[in-house]
DNA sequence: TTGCTCCTCACGTCACGTGAGGTGGC
DNA sequence: TTGCTCCTCACGTCACGTGAGGTGGC
């Protein structure tokens, strides 16, 4: 059920480097008060959370600052849900998901423009392969040069 | 027809600097024996070359290291071809086909794979986009809770 | 002549990599 | 007890950022 921070940096693509760095600056709370030395430990929200931090890194290229904000905004929604059901301040709530929705539709036109981009380049790697294998078999044929 | 530093990093999205590093590292060759202390300037084959170098760095995440490589591969090729006409060593043309050929293979299924998962992480962004639109109208609305 | 962009060091920064030396759990 | 992975400094590295101080072309 826990892991040590070999196993989640396996789990993640990174380095257990990578993971402290990332403690460091508040990006993945060290679980539980622990004690000067001891092994770090976490679970599976912790290796679900460490993932979607790679992931938003690599494929939309965001900084650890940026990161950081969101983890800090993500915080401030789960906070205030989990007072959802008790409180009654619907216009705080209002605020909250009127200051989500933006970020999120910065993640999403990031993501289209990246996802275009990359079916560019890939229609280019695959027009440059049909012309180097062309050019490989004409080689390799016994003699006609090209008409 | 020339441009210098400022207008060549701008068109291509990035610093001087950026580009002065990478002149610096080989992977944009000084255009012509620059006199010591005289201005850089660039034609639109060098524009056109940096922002390829970018586009791969950006959408694949490919080191400058791994960019140095795909420089000096691309250089021979052109090298090749330089007196493709002329020389008559088929076999060296065959082999440096075949060995560019592995090289672009691995970049399209590079590209292929971030694709994919910016697809996966897209429809994700919408989902949760929907949700928090959702939950805006309901709280938004006169009074009926969720039946 | 006045701005503007350019130049070359050179130190700073971000996101880790990489040992050095030591402690702790199966 | 022996490995193995973990721990904490702490310096190194990659890919630039950011001034400091100065020269050159429209």
């Amino acid at each position: 059920m826990t892991v040590r921070i070999g196993e989640i940096a396996e789990r993640s693509g990174v380095t257990p480097r990578t993971i402290r760095y990332y403690e460091e600056l508040g990006l993945l709370g060290p679980p539980g008060a622990r004690s000067k030395g001891a092994h770090r430990l976490y679970g599976d929200g912790d290796v679900a959370r460490l993932r979607e931090l790679i992931r938003l890194r690599d494929l939309l290229g965001l900084s650890l600052e940026e990161l950081v904000e969101l983890a800090e905004a993500a915080q401030t929604r789960d906070c205030l849900s989990a007072r959802w059901a008790s409180s009654t301040d619907d216009r705080e709530r209002v605020q909250i998901i009127e200051e989500a929705i933006p970020h999120v539709q910065r993640q999403l036109e990031l993501a289209r423009a990246r996802r275009g981009n990359l079916g560019e380049l890939e229609s280019q790697l695959t027009a440059k392969l049909a012309d180097l294998r062309d050019r490989l078999a004409e080689l390799a044929a016994p003699a006609a040069p090209p008409r």
